[in-house]
DNA sequence: ATCTTCTTTTAACATTTTATTAACGATGCC
DNA sequence: GGCATCGTTAATAAAATGTTAAAAGAAGAT
């Protein structure tokens, strides 16, 4: 699962440092050395974190950190505070600013990366505690548990996640595009052939004869969409 | 089980981030800018915790801290007070009021929620059933005792919060990142993988055998969940 | 304090499972 | 028929987890 954080930073050094420390942490990064882009950029490669020094030129960070908190495409991901010393700090303190963290320079890479993962975790989404009831199918996202006709089945992370993408918008039908962005964490170099690969997968596990599927129909030209069988 | 935290604060900015703070740490907010209206809500919605302002119009809020103690329905729910700084006054009183902490204004994110995740441990536990059954496994977490088939085990203090927290919410699948956030102490330079030798411990412990585990199953891709064997 | 012992954490390597693609067959559609 | 789309399978690459042992850190004892 690729996480893109997002360094606005104009001190080039600092800026390349922290990019070598996460990405050895196994995060893909991206460097602006000044505000104008940052959201717009944002809004379409969502990234997981955004690590904003305070003092960019082009505009200041607190600025970009309240526009972040308006735009609902972002306002949910976190938001980390490179700060100097001193001063500087005290302010970062206040709690005028939603900023998730802060962390003061110089910082040790280690504390870094520790910052970085505890603020990910924590805003880790909680599973939702629905159950989800389709003809002979229960899905419970809150044990990860399907039951197919009475009996439990296995299913693996992505399955499960599809399986619930499409029961829960049961009736529309998804282009494999659009499944592949919900589903998938990293959709990038993903081809779209994956998709058919679980749908038959699903298909095998869900339906009592996978060539002739009650639930998962294909839409042929556009894509998959889930139903209820009128039988039931 | 969702935990309801009000937040009486005149300040809507302040009022605003520490619901986004406190959302993002898996709580429900409610915002109430004056004191009216307050007690009578949370007799019917029974907050787990208040958050008050000291200063908020409307009366103060020391006098709705006392008004709380007074009202057998959340005489036990935790109250910490938010101050602003340099009011040492303010603390002593708050806290002789019946307040469960105090914090200052500036104040950090991460310490909002530290703080009130510390606070509603120290009140949780003891109301917590003392006595958690599953299957063969008896946890005594009043003893910090654990029972397999009718055998004491010995656990160290982690072996035993991180089964307990397993335990007490079976059926549910907790990623490696949220069983940190809530066994571990301090989260900030604990890899997720000390997770998996913990399991391990656990199941060498608890499980017949370690290799097929009954209890502990892991979830790929997820995390892992407690569960009673069927056959029990 | 100092030493000892127990606990916690990480790091390394092994193992298992999953994700992805590519190739080819089947099917529907004009 | 011919073209595009979808189904199916199996091989391979990649990722997640299991497992162990050793290092680092805490807690207790003397």
């Amino acid at each position: 699962m690729e996480q893109r954080i997002f360094i606005v930073e104009d001190d080039v050094d600092i800026a390349r440092l922290v990019r070598h420390h996460l990405e050895a942490a196994g995060f893909v990064t991206r460097i602006f050395s000044r505000i104008a882009g940052v959201l717009s950029d944002a809004q379409k490669e969502q990234p997981v974190l955004f690590l904003l020094d305070i003092m960019v030129p082009g505009g200041d960070g607190m600025e970009l950190c309240r526009q972040i908190r308006q735009s609902s495409a972002l306002a949910a991901t976190p938001v980390i505070f490179l700060t100097a010393k001193g001063a500087e700090a005290d302010r970062i303190n206040g709690l005028e600013l939603g900023a998730d963290d802060y962390i003061t320079k110089p910082f040790s890479p280690r504390e870094l990366v520790a910052r970085v993962k505890a603020v990910l975790r924590r805003f880790e989404k909680p599973l939702d505690k629905t159950k989800i009831t389709a003809g002979a199918i229960e899905i419970d996202t809150n044990a990860m548990v399907v039951t197919v006709r009475g009996e439990a089945i296995i299913t693996t992370a992505t399955e499960f996640r599809l399986l619930e993408h499409l029961a829960r918008h049961q009736g529309k039908v998804f282009t494999r595009g659009h499944l592949l962005d919900a589903v998938w964490r990293d959709t990038h170099f993903v081809s779209e052939r994956s998709v058919d690969v679980y749908v038959r997968k699903l298909r095998e596990k869900v339906e009592s004869e996978p060539e002739m599927p009650l639930y998962i129909k294909t839409v042929r030209g556009v894509g998959y969409r889930f139903e209820v069988p009128k039988s039931l």
